[in-house]
DNA sequence: GTCTATAGATAGATAGAC
DNA sequence: GTCTATCTATCTATAGAC
C-alpha cells in the first residue's frame, strides 16, 4: 500500500524503492524478499484492484436480470470500487508504464473487464458486438473518468456520484 | 516532441534527459541551454497542448449561438484535437508527476477550460454553476476518456468517433 | 550554440552477517 | 526475515573548450 500511494502520487518511475521501504517501514534491501523486483509490486497492485472488478462484471454476465439492469449494476459497481479506498488506485491504469511488457497479465484482466462490458452494452442495444464497441468504450470511458476527477478534485465527489455515472452511461447506450 | 513521445509512453520519471537529447539528436548537455530542467520541458507541451483548446473554449463562450452548439462545437473540438496529432500528447494530463507545483501555470489553464464547460452546462440546463459541475465533470471526463482509449486501443478509433462524444455529451447533459 | 568530460547524487539490486 | 554495507549503473546538472 505504501507503494500504491507513492506510485499514484509521484509516478512509477519517480518513486524509489528506497521510498516505497521507507513509506513502509523496512529497509530497501529488505523489499527484494518479498519482491524480485519495483515492477512485481506494481503488477501486484493492479491485479489486485482489477480483479474484484473483473469477477463481479463475469458473475453478472451469467445472471438472468435484464441487460439494462445487468449494466447499470456493473457501471455503478465499478464506479464505487474507483471511488473508494484511501487511495486513488485506479491512477494506476493511468501510469505510461503499462506500456512494459512486464505488465501484460493486467492488460489481460482489463480485456476480459472490457469484453462483458461490451456484451451487456450488445445486449441493451440488440446489436452484435462489433457494433457494441463503440458505445461501450464510451462507457468505460465514462467510468473510468472518475479516477482523474477524484485525482483532480478529491473533495468534490458528490455522494451519489456513482449513480449518476450509472444513469449518464445508460442514457448514452441508449441511442 | 521528442520529449513528449517519451514522455507519453515511456513516463516522464522513468524518461532520462539523456534519453530525450538522444531522440532529439542533440547532446545531454545541449539540452540545458535551452531548458533549465526536465520539468521545462513538461510544462512547455502541457501549455502547448491545452491552450488551443482554452482559446477555443473562451471564444465560443462570447458566441451569440445556442448553448447546445456551443457545448457541441466545443466537444467535438477538443475530441479530434486529443484524437489528431503523432503523439498522443492529452496522455500528458495523466502523469503522476503533475501534482508538482511547478506545473501550477498548466493546471491554471486547464481550470479555465473546465469553467467554460462549466459555464455552458449551465446554460444548457438553465441551471447554477453549482448545480453544473456534476454534469460538466462528467462531460469533460468523457471527452478526455479519449486519451486512454487511444492510448489502449490506437488503430480502432472510429472516424466519426468526436461527433460520437459529442453526441453523448449532449444526451448527458440533456437529463 | 554545441560539444566532451565529469562532478555529485541517487538509482536498483546483491552479498552476507545475524 | 531483516539488516548494514556496498557494487555498479545511471541520473541530472555543470564546467569549460571550441
Amino acid at each position: 500500500m505504501a507503494a500504491g500511494r507513492l506510485f499514484c502520487t509521484e509516478g512509477y518511475g519517480s518513486t524509489s524503492t528506497y521510498a516505497i521501504a521507507r513509506a513502509a517501514g523496512i529497509s530497501q534491501a529488505t523489499m527484494y524478499h518479498y519482491f524480485a523486483g519495483k515492477h512485481e509490486i506494481l503488477l501486484a497492485l493492479l491485479l489486485e484492484t482489477v480483479r474484484p472488478s473483473v469477477e463481479y462484471a463475469e458473475q453478472l454476465a451469467a445472471s438472468p436480470e435484464p441487460p439494462t439492469d445487468r449494466l447499470r449494476k456493473l457501471v455503478a459497481y465499478d464506479a464505487r470500487l474507483l471511488a473508494s479506498g484511501e487511495e486513488n488506485l485506479g491512477s494506476l491504469y493511468l501510469l505510461p508504464e503499462l506500456g512494459d511488457e512486464r505488465f501484460a497479465p493486467f492488460h489481460a484482466e482489463r480485456q476480459r473487464l472490457f469484453e462483458t462490458y461490451r456484451e451487456l452494452v450488445a445486449a441493451c442495444q440488440g446489436s452484435s458486438l462489433e457494433d457494441a464497441h463503440p458505445a461501450a468504450s464510451l462507457v468505460l470511458g465514462l467510468v473510468e473518468s472518475l479516477i482523474l476527477r477524484r485525482r483532480n478534485e478529491p473533495h468534490m465527489l458528490e455522494d451519489d456520484i456513482a449513480t449518476r455515472i450509472a444513469d449518464a452511461a445508460l442514457r448514452i447506450v441508449q441511442a
